[in-house]
DNA sequence: AAGCACGCCAACCGCTTGAGT
DNA sequence: TACTCAAGCGGTTGGCGTGCT
């Protein structure tokens, strides 16, 4: 799934991510957060549009992304919102915690619709053979929607923490305990330090150049130190007071969800 | 071993929605 | 109320990987 890059008529860069853009943006958002995505690619050093930028990281690079691995309980719950809502794959991604719309509807797309296929014409040749058994009226469309019917209250849903139960570990374990408000915003640098080991997260961000610290993000000296050492300082050291972005004066406002 | 066909999925595009003025 | 702009959403595209011949 790469697509090769390319640049478009105003100079902004097209197509696959590289890594070193992913940590880019990454670092930029972790450390700022995501106050303007039309202007964050700007201040992170990157030469793609806010949208891709986000596009990117809601898709891809922010935490608590599950990829791939779908459990039969997460399977099961995607058919059945998609039963009750249609194509309306964020609603649907709302409800399955780590997977985001674009995969599920991927994921629906390339499995999910053909194994429905196959079941309705399964369950099609089923209700003709039962056709003949005078014992049984119901077609097999009526059984499909008594099938979906059963799972028609969302309300009673359980929002599975299917993550728990998916029996092969995803990409986002690493990512699975940052802490959320309930509106899915990272508040403070200090709560990710808290619930993670820093150099595990870190770890593919550990560019070997020094620049890449000091060229992408500001003029601003103060944001001029080394990977190596002083970027790991305000997540380790506890007395670290966290700076925050110089466009934004508050807390880091960043959906995870 | 080479060529082909198909599936997967990352990423793009365009439309809609919502917040701010 | 009308307008503007940013963000969100869903449909679609297209390159890569893989299995098949």
């Amino acid at each position: 799934m790469a697509r090769t890059p390319c640049c478009d008529k105003n100079g902004l860069k097209k197509g696959t991510w590289t890594p070193e853009e992913d940590r880019k943006l990454t670092a930029y958002v972790i450390r700022y957060g995501c106050w303007n995505w039309r202007q964050l690619p700007k201040y992170a050093g990157l030469s793609r549009c806010g949208k891709s930028c986000r596009l990117r990281w809601m898709n891809y690079l922010r935490p608590n992304i599950k990829r791939g691995n779908y459990s039969k309980e997460e399977d099961d719950t995607i058919i059945r919102l998609h039963e009750s809502l249609g194509n309306r794959w964020a609603a649907i991604a709302a409800q399955l915690p780590g997977r985001t719309d674009n995969e599920i509807k991927n994921h629906w797309h390339t499995n999910l619709k053909k194994r429905l296929n196959q079941n309705s014409n399964s369950s099609s040749d089923q209700s003709k053979e039962k056709s003949e058994d005078p014992s049984h009226h119901e077609t097999s469309q009526e059984g499909e929607s008594k099938l979906n019917n059963d799972h028609l209250d969302i309300t009673s849903l359980q929002i599975l923490e299917s993550s728990s139960s998916s029996p092969l570990p995803s990409s986002s374990d690493q990512f699975s305990s940052i802490p959320l408000d309930t509106t899915g915003v990272i508040r403070s640098t200090e709560s990710i330090v808290e619930h993670h080991k820093v150099d595990t997260f870190f770890e593919p961000y550990a560019a070997p150049s020094s620049n890449f610290w000091t060229e992408p993000f500001l003029a601003d000296n103060s944001y001029n130190f080394n990977i190596s050492n002083d970027f790991l300082v305000p997540f380790t050291d506890p007395e670290y007071v966290p700076v925050h972005s110089p466009f934004f004066d508050g807390d880091m406002l960043c959906p995870f969800i």
